[in-house]
DNA sequence: TTGACAAATGACCGGTTAGTCATTATTATA
DNA sequence: TATAATAATGACTAACCGGTCATTTGTCAA
């Protein structure tokens, strides 16, 4: 219908201005000349609106993006078309882009919040296989060449998004592939495991995530027994997991016994996570 | 005033979990255990308290970053400092971080815009000053490595702040340091020119814009006489800037005229974006 | 011209909000 | 204890929101 195409454009313009929820309906129906009914003809609520602005863009700009990547048949080519390919959508639909950009961290409810994390995870789906395809399987920094990507177009996007600046995407496009090729034939200090990344994909339950921490406590005891300080830490530190024992001082103490000890940072780390310090 | 902690920090926890937008002032009176009327006594307005919340703790995270900056002796170390500091303070003012990052695209009045803006270019400062300091006063990509460090820093801010899982702040620093330097010392293909960044920071009057772009187009009318398309498609553009003559048709056909000529394409972009094409 | 059906309207509803202010409670002072 | 000054309260206002629905308008075929 055509109504429902009135009413996504002029109702993604004023998003771009002034946000989703700092946009009434009243104001997008005044801007399309129609009446308040006349909206809820078409979608049945305000956030149905948002909703399927985000489909059809993202489906738009994701399905583009997968095209390029994988019908450009010189490997060497790939980034480059990628990163223009990108900016190119931004700036088609830009509009949507900064709504997007603008709303992102925002959660209305749980299918804004779902729908977000299922393109940003196709998003990482095709930039994963394109630096596989690239520079192979076995990349060892595979995880951060990826985030790094992402955080360019990320800060770039940003830039010509919302600044009146014009700019020259073919130089922006070929100033990232340099940055990112050299990133990753160059890069040996990962910091993404698979591991790290599963986790924050799927994130572990509390319970979960307390079995392996004590799993490793075990290891620890096991394993620095030239060190009573810090075994003795650990010691007390398990038991304090098991059934909560000590106020916190104590247990920021016994944190700082095993922080000092170079084999035991992450695992300090997981326990001031876990335990909420 | 002891009220005004209390309310600045419970606030700030709501603000980090549901957004400014969406917690009421009701909400933070509840959680502080005072009456509506109270929270008037402290604060002006509701804008007023997240001006306060934004001022306290940038003022903290800003200058602190400046001190590791400014005191770091040693200057293989500066980079390394500055990440683990900035990831340190985010990690300590996780509810703060969590607000600011998610409000910072949500623009709710003048004031607002403009602090964010200052922050951001102190930032930007700092980052600056620091790779001059590292790189020396010459390195072509002063700017696209700035850009660079802020992208990394907020694609990995966002990851550590919005998943639960536990970060070894000291390994993603190491990381980022070896990124950054391999950026710094390699990259040849710059994208954000001096002229660039300027424009960004002070964006043209569209009256100055149309100057600017004139004098271009009379450079390319002399320069490129031996292509007489693209010379009359210029002439014909010139004439439709000063005064607007021809359809958007027309104006199109004009741009793909000139787009194809390797020498046009920056003149093409400042068109399209003027013409807002 | 009529009547049946669909499209469009906008007054209206219940709910929520930021902010106010007359009133009350608490504290300090004389 | 009496009085003045200050702090705190929460019912209230005015505005706005998303969403509804009885009513009107427009458009066909008969």
């Amino acid at each position: 219908m055509m109504k429902k195409q009135l009413i996504m454009e002029k109702a993604l313009e004023l998003f771009a201005m002034q946000g989703f929820e700092a946009t009434s309906v009243q104001q997008i129906t005044e801007q399309c000349g129609i009446s308040k009914g006349a909206f809820y003809l078409s979608f049945k609520s305000k956030d149905e609106l948002i909703l399927s602005l985000i489909d059809h863009f993202m489906m738009q700009i994701t399905s583009e993006l997968d095209c390029i990547v994988r019908d450009t048949e010189k490997t060497n080519e790939v980034l480059y078309k990628f990163y223009y390919g990108n900016f190119s959508s931004f700036y088609k639909y830009s509009d949507f882009a900064k709504t997007f950009i603008k709303e992102q961290t925002h959660s209305f409810n749980e299918e804004f919040i779902l729908k977000i994390h299922y393109y940003d995870s196709e998003l990482e789906k095709i930039i994963l296989s394109m630096i596989e395809r690239i520079y192979g399987e076995n990349l060892p920094a595979k995880l951060d060449i990826m985030y790094s990507i992402k955080g360019f177009m990320n800060t770039y996007s940003h830039l010509f998004l919302f600044s009146q600046v014009p700019f020259d995407l073919h130089q922006l496009a070929k100033s990232l592939v340099e940055k990112t090729d050299l990133l990753a034939k160059h890069a040996a200090v990962p910091f993404l495991t698979e591991e790290l990344y599963q986790n924050i994909k799927h994130p572990v339950t509390e319970e979960e995530q307390k079995e392996k921490i004590l799993e490793i406590i075990d290891q620890k005891i096991e394993g620095l027994k030239d060190d009573s300080i810090v075994q003795e830490s650990f010691i007390l530190l398990k038991k304090h997991l098991k059934e909560p024992t000590f106020g916190p001082a104590i247990v920021k103490g016994l944190l700082e016994n095993i922080r000092h000890n170079s084999h035991c940072k992450w695992i300090t780390y997981l326990l001031q996570s876990y335990l909420k310090m």
